[in-house]
This record gives C-alpha cells, sequence and structure tokens, in this order.
DNA sequence: TCATATGTTGAATTTTGATTCATATCATGA
DNA sequence: TCATGATATGAATCAAAATTCAACATATGA
C-alpha cells in the first residue's frame, strides 16, 4: 500500500479475508458458534485451517470480526433512513423499509444478529456488548428521538418515545421471525407492520367503552 | 409406585432430579449451553459428575428436559389465561398478565426460552422445534382465536388476527427484554404493552392526513 | 448381623476440536 | 534459471470437556 492504492497483494488478502467471513456467516447462521468447527470453516472456504489463523488470531476473533462487519453495515443502512427527509411518519415507514431491504439481503446474519442484541450472547466471552449492543441502542435512541419530535408536533400521542420505538422494534422482529419460519404465508412487508402499528385496532366507538382509555 | 402413590425413593429421585435441573438451568441462562460443563453442573448441585448420568442420558438430554419441563409451566400459564372468563379485550389482558408474572417468576429460563422460541436453536441437534416450537405456536394461534373473535363481534379492526397475536407477542418480548437491560427506568407494566397496542399512536385528525389508511 | 440391591463417586478414558509449526509451494526479481 | 522471501498447507499437538465404570457407600429386610 502506498498511500491509498491498495497493490494487487493487499486486495487479494481482502478478498480471501471477505471470503472466509462469508463462509463462516453461513455456517454459523445455518448451525451456530459452536456447532462449527475450524476445520468446517477452512473445508469449506478452500483453505487450510492453518491459513484462516493468518487471518484471524483465532475463531473467536472471527466471529467477532464478522458480526461487527455486518452489524456496521445494518446500522449504516437504518441511521441513513432515519436521516431521510420528510415528516415523522416519512422517516419511520423508510426506517421499515431499510430494515426489510437490509435484512433481506444478509438473511444469514440475521439470525446471529437477533440472538446478539435481543438474545442472550453467549458466543464471546466479553466484547460484543460494546459494539453491537450500543450500536443497537444508538439505533433505538434515534428512532425515539424521531417519535418524540412526533410528539412534540401533536402528531403522535403522548407516550414514552422510547418505549415506542422498542414497541415498533418489536413489531418488526416478529413479524420478521414470521416470516422466516412461513415465507409464503407471511410476506415481510411495511406497510403491514405500520398499518398494525400505527392505526388503532379496536373499532370507533368501541374504544370509549373499555378501560383501557385514561 | 403404587398405583399413583410415590413411594420415598422415587419422590427423593424426582426431588434429586429437580435439583439438578434447578442448577443447570441457572448456570444455562448465566452462561449459555455451551459454556456449562457437566462438572460444573455436578459441582454446583452437590452430585458427582456419574450422577448426572443415573439422571439424564448426556447433557443435552439434560438440557432438553430442562427447557421442556418449563416450557409446559410457560405454556399452561398463558393457555389458562385465554380461556379465561370475559370478553376478547380482558382475554388479551389476563394473557399479558400472565406473561409478565411467569416470566418474572421464571426469569433464568426467560433468556433460554426466548433464544429457542425466537432466535435460533443452536444448543440441541434436533428435538426442541418438535416441541417447544410447536406449543409456542399453539398459543399464538389460540391467541389468535381470541382476537378473531373480536373481529367478527366488529369489536376489532379487520386485520389479519394470526399477525395480530404476532405483533402483540413481539412488543411483549420487546418490553420485556427492555425491562431485562433496564429494570428501573422500564417497568414491565401490562397497562403499557396494551395501551401502545390497542390505542392510537396518531392524534385525532392526523391518521386522516396520511397515506397510511387505506 | 449380614447379604443384596440400589445409589453414589470421581479418576481414568475417550472424544472433539482449537491451535501450532515444520514443510511445501509459489511469486518475484536478479 | 535460480535464490529468496512470502504464503499456504494439514498432520501433529494440546486442552477441554463429555462420558464411562470399577470401586465404594448406604439402605433394606431376612
Amino acid at each position: 500500500m502506498k498511500n491509498g492504492k491498495p497493490s494487487r497483494k493487499e486486495r487479494d488478502y481482502l478478498r480471501h479475508r471477505q471470503e472466509i467471513l462469508q463462509t463462516a456467516l453461513e455456517l454459523f447462521s445455518q448451525r451456530g458458534f459452536h456447532n462449527v468447527s475450524m476445520h468446517e470453516i477452512a473445508t469449506a472456504s478452500e483453505f487450510a485451517v492453518g491459513s484462516l489463523y493468518k487471518f484471524f488470531s483465532n475463531k473467536e476473533d472471527l466471529y467477532r470480526a464478522l458480526m461487527i462487519d455486518t452489524s456496521k453495515v445494518f446500522h449504516s443502512s437504518l441511521m441513513a433512513a432515519l436521516t431521510t427527509s420528510g415528516n415523522e411518519l416519512e422517516k419511520i415507514r423508510a426506517c421499515v423499509e431499510a430494515r426489510i431491504k437490509v435484512f433481506m439481503e444478509n438473511i444469514d446474519y440475521v439470525r446471529l444478529y437477533l440472538a446478539e442484541t435481543r438474545g442472550a450472547s453467549f458466543n464471546i466471552k466479553a466484547g460484543l456488548d460494546s459494539d453491537i449492543k450500543i450500536r443497537y441502542n444508538v439505533f433505538l435512541q434515534k428512532l425515539a428521538n424521531v417519535f418524540e419530535s412526533g410528539i412534540r408536533k401533536k402528531v403522535f400521542k403522548k407516550f414514552d418515545p422510547y418505549l415506542l420505538a422498542v414497541a415498533l422494534d418489536g413489531i418488526s422482529n416478529a413479524f420478521l421471525f414470521e416470516h422466516f419460519n412461513n415465507p409464503d404465508k407471511h410476506p415481510f412487508d411495511a406497510s403491514l407492520i405500520l398499518d398494525i402499528f400505527f392505526q388503532q385496532i379496536y373499532e370507533k366507538g368501541e374504544m370509549e367503552k373499555c378501560n383501557l382509555v385514561k
């Protein structure tokens, strides 16, 4: 590398590294960190075991690189959607759509991502907390800000904006899982999510009857 | 055992088994299946390694027993709530409340449960699919039936009832996680969940302006 | 009290899989 | 073409953990 122009060797190195990561991603997302051996990754990526250790100092390091790399793609994609021009609803819609898009394009990664952000992260001794989870919380907070702004403008009702963000995120994830389990029956669609989230579920008039309303 | 009355030995056996499961649950939920050794479980439960194999044929079997046993408690608790007397909203409220209660009482189990039902089940080669997940789907379907009944009575709007169930489930899980991560800031409360789920989030009048409504 | 059955133990064995490193292969430039 | 350094290989090593089993303890009841 001479100021900015990577040499062929360097490009090769990076490409090889990328190939390994991609293969590992597929295997991990299929069977989980502990049920995939370095030998398998080596065979599947057409390298020798020893070579893997030229790229990553150990299995955990490989996994970490994988997760962090991809989480950056996710994160910037979602954040970009939230900075889109438009009113609050348009931002939120863009965000839901971006999420669908990026999830669909990285389906292998999603199971691992959700396991790390939502589930209990048992794969790595420590460390993804201080990266993926933080990034995830930044996103949630930014989404909350959009809700808050909508509330200030009296477009949304006065709910805790952070909880709204959590709720929307929860619905999205739930639909995503549903889609995984049954892709044909449940297309994964932004309007579906937004409709259920934003429209009142009660029929007009019925809501006043119940004790839910303050 | 002579028709129904378990002998002392049998009660001992069952109690010991239960103690092992309880210990294992704590350890697994803390550090995950693969990061807990049989020796640790043995030490913590005050048995010898060998003894564990008198109760369970191997580690995976122990884990499976653990998950299935507890999932039954969960399941029957949620199902009972849905069979409560009352109208649709009352059933749904009862269900959300039951979920909160049973989750709080089995916090150790919850992380594992969610990992298995929502995340990818990487711990067990195969088998929990055909048990926990099925039970979970039965619950979802039953919840969907309640929504459907509400829709027939024109109390709820015409959404796909199954998707409503998925959405409510998703919100509940999301709030649960939030509560885990920040117990003081986010009390885990049924009304909160139901409010966000059932009340329109848009201010009156604002909804008509947007392109969301059909 | 003793013989038998039943339950418990944990050191020894086996398995699994991560990691290493001496050797082979390849690319480069003299 | 050959020497040299860089890179790739995978059999051998090592460590961790699952599983086994011969020996030990304890309870039962004749």
